[in-house]
DNA sequence: AACTATTTATAAGA
DNA sequence: TTCTTATAAATAGTT
């Protein structure tokens, strides 16, 4: 259709070739949109020229939006998203599932909600507590003994420093009697404290008695608390 | 282009439509084609048939999800679901955060990773610890109790029926022998227990000392553990 | 951008 | 559906 027959292949000629680019680019919008008019068809086209520029017809009474949705769920070119959000979808119910898991065995650890339980696993609570409250009272005479040594340490020091300047001899002497009145403590270990040896160092500024109200944050989110009711 | 001119608006003649449309499609999709061979453009069509059949075509060398990609990102259409993802990143990351605070919290019920409290600290979780074991000890008083009172009650029905039928004298005596041997027994309770009056109900397969194995299973995501490297 | 000779597309009919 | 064909429409090359 024109004064010659043309061979479809690239146009080599960047001039003709925009030239041409412009008058098909017209017509091919034109027969779309003829198209969707007489047969009532939805349709989309988007067209980058070569340069980088855009252009786009889609049916009356539609927008290429919506036209890409379709195309998406109609060739499930979606999968592969649809599969990640799946994943992800799993993934936050996992954790929704353990957090609930924690907050529950939290809760029985601070001695809440033992109804479910039954006698055995109260007998293993209990016992379980009580070891955990040797720990800490293991933990805490460690502590003690710690600054009572730094303590004994500091005043050896000072009083070697006195001595060392030869000032106030005898209030020197008077410090050295009253460190030898210190006597130097041996507390037990109760347990073989691993913990106090590893580094496996948590979040500092926990405490756990300020978990309780990480509970209401958790429905602060915007996805409204559990239910998996995202998108 | 036809025996006769044609006005552009929709053929109501169903089978006129449908050859129509058949015709106007497979020029459509040539004259695209021709378009992105001739001039080098990338351009995209995709055409739905008033029936729902779809029919698509794409420039050589590239693909549909491609030019949709291209222009999304030519329109922006992506921001609303951008903003989705980085919520949904949000809720992993706050639930991952939980998780681990809920650990730490546990781990330090259970006495390990005391190292990082202060004595403070320590004296606080003891008391807790003292707390729940009273609890604990309490709830199982309180189940003891029950059983005790069952088996009283039993024992005095089995008896009043064994009267009811006049059968073996002797035996009922001896029975009502035995339950008047069992006391009636008071125990203290030393707390004002709210737990078990509540119906609070909690999972029941869960046992506290079964919480430790949940770590591993987190890691064993396709996500790689924390660190929120998906996507 | 306009013209026009030709090619191409297609409406109607078979 | 597919083929035919007269005719409308598109457009290649020119101006």
């Amino acid at each position: 259709m024109g004064r010659g027959k043309i061979e479809i292949k690239r146009i080599e000629n960047t001039t003709n070739r925009q030239v041409t680019f412009s008058k098909r680019r017209q017509g091919l919008l034109k027969k779309a949109h003829e198209l969707a008019v007489l047969c009532d068809a939805q349709l989309g086209l988007v067209i980058f020229s070569h340069s980088g520029k855009l252009f786009e017809y889609c049916s009356p009474s539609s927008s290429m939006r919506q036209i890409i949705d379709r195309y998406q769920k109609a060739t499930n070119i979606r999968i592969e998203e649809a599969g990640s959000q799946h994943q992800i979808l799993c993934e936050i119910s996992k954790l929704r599932n353990e957090n609930d898991k924690l907050q529950a065995g939290m809760r029985q650890y601070m001695g809440e909600d033992l109804t479910a339980l039954t006698a055995h696993d109260l007998d293993q609570l209990e016992e379980q507590l009580e070891y955990s409250v040797n720990k800490v009272r293991a933990r805490k005479h460690q502590l003690l003994h710690q600054q009572l040594e730094n303590l004994r340490r500091k005043l050896v020091e000072q009083q070697a420093a006195m001595e060392h300047q030869h000032q106030q001899a005898a209030a020197a002497a008077e410090a050295e009697q009253k460190v030898s009145e210190i006597p130097v403590l041996e507390f037990p270990h109760f347990y073989h404290d691993e913990a106090s040896r590893t580094f496996l160092q948590l979040s500092p500024q926990l405490h756990p008695f300020r978990l309780q109200p990480t509970q209401p944050n958790l429905q602060d989110t915007s996805f409204g608390g559990h239910g998996l009711q995202l998108w």
